[in-house]
DNA sequence: CATTAAGTACACCGACATAGTGTACAATAG
DNA sequence: CTATTGTACACTATGTCGGTGTACTTAATG
């Protein structure tokens, strides 16, 4: 199951999305339309401006927008920078992989090769999930 | 990522399978085999044995066994049972289903359906792997 | 230049979940 | 009867999640 923070990040970069181009928006315009406290959501977007894909301005005006183009970001990349990882087990991950603790062989383990079917699968839908289809199809939110 | 109760579960499972009709098996064998610390395990197994899976015999020459056969049990109802849901998100789950906590209107939603896509995937693939194919596969453990 | 409206920084916190442990007891084989 | 096994369940240590508190910095505007 995905965190709330996870799912607010993608919430808020959704938003961030529809509004491309238009300028600075701020926190509490988010918050409040996608229904996310608003002292979480100032964690969230600093953490999503440390990552490169947000700017912000400061003072009147200001707030935050999306830095890259809504076609060059996906939904795999937010959901591995807050969960950790796409997979289910560490040793079956690209991006987190961790040797299994129990397994003696790993080679030869027939569960492993479930989950990494399980993580591949999981990894390319959601990495054609683009920011630009997301909020093209956002008459509604997530 | 799955909790290291639903490997251990998993784990203890496949292992029972491989033993399967060979009568008790010992706790500590199971948790010495499987590396998993072996008050855990108690606890595992006696969630296992009351959800049905499991049957035990207490005093010497005891321990527990498995009491369907090991092509009636899958990964997607132990996964399902310590996890709560196969889904990453409540609103995609089968077992599990709430209403999305945030989305105005869940039909036009185009995450969920990216979301339900990947429990179904998932689902179908823990589901196909029975305790039978997992034991037989098993001279390496998970 | 003062005021006000924004974001920034980061420490802190309560509640809950995870991953166990302690202790005492009950059943069974031999 | 006794040793060996599982049973029961309360307890605990640690970490993570979902925030909040407080003070500060920057920028627009009038």
């Amino acid at each position: 199951m995905l965190s709330k923070k996870t799912r607010y990040a993608m919430m808020a970069m959704i938003k961030l999305a529809t509004e491309y181009g238009k300028g600075p928006i701020l926190i509490g315009d988010i918050a409040q339309s996608e229904n996310i406290p608003q002292r979480f959501l100032e964690n969230i977007l600093l953490e999503l401006k440390k990552m490169g894909y947000l700017g912000s301005r400061l003072g009147k005006s200001g707030g935050y927008y999306l830095l890259k183009h809504p076609k060059d970001v996906n939904l795999a990349e937010i959901i591995r920078h807050f969960e950790g990882t796409i997979a289910l087990l560490h040793c079956v991950s690209e991006k987190a992989y961790q040797p299994c603790e129990f397994c003696k062989n790993e080679a030869e383990c027939k569960i492993k090769s479930v989950f990494k079917d399980i993580r591949d699968y999981t990894f390319r839908l959601l990495e054609g999930k683009t920011l630009e289809e997301l909020a093209s199809s956002k008459q509604t939110d997530m």
